[in-house]
DNA sequence: GAAAAACTAATGTCAGACATTTAAAGTTTT
DNA sequence: AAAACTTTAAATGTCTGACATTAGTTTTTC
């Protein structure tokens, strides 16, 4: 009788997991090299075809890295945040755009977490945090700017606000909020009045920031969320 | 001549990369199929092998699903929340366990995302939530609870806290940032006169809630990260 | 002793076969 | 005609064995 409880899940599945698992729980280090594809092979009784979509998936998020030649093969990956940002962001913007989540309940879930940041960016900036917000509102004044560059102005803005924490976890997990909206913003016109309005905004929350006056970063930063949402509405409307 | 700017990245890579640009960009969309193995050989020149390898890194990241028999084949997946928070702890927690991340920024982190959720927590939290909060307050205090068991325990709470936003993005968000904690949490030994603390700010936290105080959650937050930190401190030292 | 060549062990790719699963079409029975 | 069974076809899952490519290591040559 076949398990009735393990539906039989594919067998390059079911190694990929074994694997997985010994990695997440530390029996395998970073940088440990694992077995060659033949041992492997032989080890679970498959096929080296088998451990290679194995192999494959764990690469795909980034567990391990392959190496050819002699002294090659799979090794065990240090997460970098960069990685684990380009993997959130994908996932997250993929999670808006095809789970129908509202503009509304998306926007004030990034602006929540962003106004999380305010104190301790109040506390912590440093003039080059400064200086990008400052670059970036210079840019999103000029004449004749396309509303994606805009908007991806906007975005730099507020990682910039939010580095400025000087938490790399922060960071990391601000990322995919403030990035998977970006299509979401991308859908919106951005009038010359809106645009000024919102760099008003922007200026207000620099200055508040160099002042290191959290209060006030709260309170643009929700000035902020109502002149987004109000936006959205038109545009969605 | 070999291009010297992409060096020589592996075909199941690119055709993966390739696939997944089409379905992120929206040229494929959720439930569609994808051409069969054979078919995406010959249109990639590769062989079905090298497909399926493409195949299978695309599926580690729920980005497509397979089905075998006769109108099988692979489509595109409609990520849900759930498995996307399964990948983002993953994730995370490796992030933390593997890049010397220390304890207390990572706590800072974690309380300064959640301190963010609490007006609205305050505003929409349901019975159903002060329920939870309460149930694990319960369990908290029970004699002879391991400590691993008192985490689990605290995270369910602090997720209960989290969900009472009644906004999924927050919540997925979230999820990472306190699910990451764990292993590190695990690491403390609770006393019974710590636990007493930790279970008191929670019946502080949780009256709060109830009363829909946002100020009085934020601060209970506050005060029980500090209480973690000193724990951790004492630790790690 | 240094450069060049050969060796070696690993991953990357291929071709073809067979196994298994599943839905649909066809056939028989009632 | 409806129901039950059988067959078929198309797809993924797995295996085998081969060859290509890569990159250290060792050996040879000058």
């Amino acid at each position: 009788m076949k398990s009735n409880l393990v539906p039989t899940v594919d067998l390059s599945a079911q190694i990929a997991a074994n694997i997985r698992d010994a990695i997440v729980s530390g029996a395998l280090i970073v940088d440990e090299r694992l077995p060659s594809e033949a041992e492997l092979a032989q080890k679970f009784e498959v096929s080296r075809a088998t451990v290679r979509e194995a192999l494959k998936r764990l690469a795909a998020q980034s567990l391990i890295r392959t190496q050819r030649g002699a002294t090659g093969g799979a090794f065990v990956n240090r997460i970098s945040f960069e990685a684990a940002q380009a993997q959130q962001i994908t996932t997250s913007t993929l999670l808006l755009s095809m789970n129908d989540v509202s503009f509304e309940t998306a926007c004030e879930a990034r602006y929540a977490l962003e106004r999380a940041c305010a104190p301790l960016s109040a506390q912590r900036r440093k003039p080059s945090h400064i200086d990008v917000m400052r670059a970036e509102i210079a840019r999103q004044g000029q004449q004749g700017l396309s509303d994606e560059a805009f908007c991806a102005s906007d975005v730099a803005f507020h990682r910039a606000l939010v580095d400025g924490a000087c938490n790399p976890v922060l960071s990391y997990q601000l990322a995919g909020a403030v990035e998977a909206m970006q299509p979401l913003m991308n859908m919106i016109t951005f009038s010359a009045r809106s645009r000024d309005a919102i760099i008003a905004l922007h200026v207000t929350i620099t200055d508040a920031v160099q002042a290191q006056d959290a209060a006030l970063i709260g309170s643009g930063l929700t000035a902020l969320e109502a002149e987004t949402q109000t936006l959205a509405r038109r545009v969605f409307a």
